[in-house]
DNA sequence: AGTGAAACGCAACGCAAGTTGCGATAAGGA
DNA sequence: TCCTTATCGCAACTTGCGTTGCGTTTCACT
């Protein structure tokens, strides 16, 4: 359970507290996208943000929960979900945004070690979990909108359309290692709209 | 570079060494499963395998290699690939396949630990794609077969149909933590087979 | 069987992560 | 402004991973 239930909000939101807290995750999360996860060290953290160790491990009890409350930060600002009109280019635009995402030297480096959290600790998998249901749950609005305009059938799967569709990039990114293009997003996207539509028919 | 360089025909194939390394390496992949990567300890890894500590670190350098060592050992053992006469069913098999080793709750664990791996080391990133890359290789033999048939154009992607088509269950494992069914593995090999027909009209 | 080389067990060590107690400082309200 | 409380800095400590040196055992080959 981590400490760090700090919110605004809350007795002190402009002061000191609020301060460390913004910039240690900041600082996390520039270590995090430097070096991986494994060669993050706690206490390099509290050195680039100014504050003491010790500061730092009372408000997460953990590396893990430090990085995790640092990736969720970082990754919960913007969430543009397209709607361009045609399942096409809203799962083209989808693609591509992951790929921007994790296809970059940091981005990757950040993204694998969201993926790596789930091997830490499993209460550490569950936060990750549910961060993760929620976002493809956001972009599964895509697909609805889709069966709404009769693109697809009423039964079409948007959870599973969705996970096929960042399904490739992400396998790109944690076993083969494989470059993640913008050519691939558009393949990938053209391939799952394609599966999608001729499965509903 | 790891130190355990040995193989059958190596000079002392049927003795104490060998001997020794099997037993180390069923022991890191029991534990593996049991605890997930984050929570073995290597002296617990040699502590059941009735080795000393100081004898498995001379063999793996370090606990990603020795890990890595445990589960490409386990994994290279069996790689079926299916061959039933039709691209849906091929892939429907691949899928079930997958969904099979990573559905469960040990297969799970050390399923995350691989991927995992890859958010470690650099160095060890590099040996466990080279392993996916030809495990995925082997599987996209199905895809060439039905170009061969004539089931898919001959510009088809082997690549990205079997990326795509595991990338779902993947990302159950990793991200969403939903369970991964065999339901859901029949359902991922329609949405790609069809999507990759459809495309390659 | 004997012998040199390789591998192992054991104990001790170095090092870094994570913890704890206490004094100092800053924030918010009277 | 003053007072209470929360938070931080600091230093010392504990713990466990990984390492090293050395004596002992096992293997492969005469």
């Amino acid at each position: 359970m981590p400490i760090d239930d700090r919110r605004v909000g809350d007795k002190r939101p402009g002061g000191r507290a609020t301060r460390v807290r913004t910039d240690v995750l900041r600082a996390a999360a520039e270590l995090l996208e430097e070096v991986g996860y494994d060669q993050v060290a706690v206490e390099d953290v509290a050195t680039r943000a100014d504050v003491h160790k010790t500061t730092v491990y009372r408000r997460w009890p953990t590396k893990a929960e430090l990085i995790a409350a640092a990736v969720t930060e970082h990754s919960a600002e913007a969430v543009p979900i397209p709607d361009t009109g045609s399942l096409e280019s809203d799962l083209q635009a989808l693609a591509r945004e992951v790929a921007a995402n994790i296809g970059t030297e940091s981005g990757g480096r950040r993204s694998r070690s969201i993926a790596a959290a789930s091997a830490i600790s499993d209460e550490l998998a569950e936060r990750m979990y549910g961060f993760w249901a929620d976002r493809l749950g956001q972009s599964a609005a895509v697909v609805q909108r889709a069966i709404d305009r009769g693109e697809l059938a009423t039964n079409a799967d948007a959870n599973l359309i969705i996970e096929t569709l960042i399904g490739p990039l992400w396998v790109r990114l944690l076993l083969t290692g494989e470059p993640i293009t913008e050519t691939l997003a558009d393949r990938a996207a053209a391939l799952v709209a394609a599966g999608a539509k001729a499965g509903s028919v």
